[in-house]
DNA sequence: TACAGTGTATTATGTAAGTAATACAGTAAT
DNA sequence: ATTACTGTATTACTTACATAATACACTGTA
């Protein structure tokens, strides 16, 4: 699993993990029942206290992205596909609202609004 | 000068001041040359320490938003419309790439992506 | 110059955030 | 039971943030 943090950035470490840790869910790159490396093993390698990490941990527990097992480990959660595309769903008309929102603040048409959006996803696709 | 501030909302006073200043000198509310409310009639109104009204009109300025002026007071800043323009530019233009980056990451395509902004655009301007 | 208005630098205080130390608790295999 | 892994609750320390008190500095005008 890889994981960069930045010490310096002022963004907290632990959100920093939790904000890689649910991309790579969202993503799919870490799938169902995967287990995440342990507290321990990922806080010696960010050089980190492990309540740091299992912090972060739990925030992304209390998303239902994963379940946390004493004494065995974490695993991404089982959730019915349903769920994980409510959850993606949910960000997603989010942003899309601030988008919105901001687009008709500023003036512009929508077609101006459109026509932004659209040159960025090519650029993310080519 | 309509500034609403919600002493129990967690967010912090100079900030709500700072986010609802720019959205009034952004939508043409507030415009160039104008004199704002004086950080002392401000904060009197608003039952805060001027200091932290200061604060507020700081990053104001460090945005290049408005000009202070000791002894006199704070104005709009009397920007050429196309620096105005280009803020306002790089704003969206920001917030348009994370629009566009979490659509492709959840997997949505184009179509979808813009059938979503345009339904949330419809919906703030009926 | 005096005054009455501007904004501000400095300093202090209360609170919350972020991280870490420590000791504890569950699980599984031997 | 022992061991060697898991994760966690409690507590404490440090730092940053948000706000406020106070005293100061600039400007324009009578």
């Amino acid at each position: 699993m890889l994981l960069e943090i930045d010490h310096h950035s002022g963004v907290p470490i632990y959100r920093q993990v939790v904000d890689q840790i649910r991309q790579l869910i969202i993503s799919g790159e870490l799938s169902e029942g995967c287990q995440l490396e342990s507290v321990r093993d990922l806080s010696a390698r960010l050089k980190v206290n492990p309540m740091t990490i299992s912090k972060a941990y739990s925030l992304l527990e209390s998303e239902n992205l994963l379940e946390r097992r004493r004494g065995v480990g974490l695993f991404i959660a089982g959730l019915p596909r349903e769920q994980t595309d409510n959850i993606k769903n949910e960000l997603f008309q989010a942003i899309a609202e601030k988008t919105a929102i901001m687009a008709v603040q500023i003036g512009l048409t929508d077609k101006q609004v459109l026509e932004i959006i659209g040159e960025k996803l090519r650029e993310l696709r080519k």
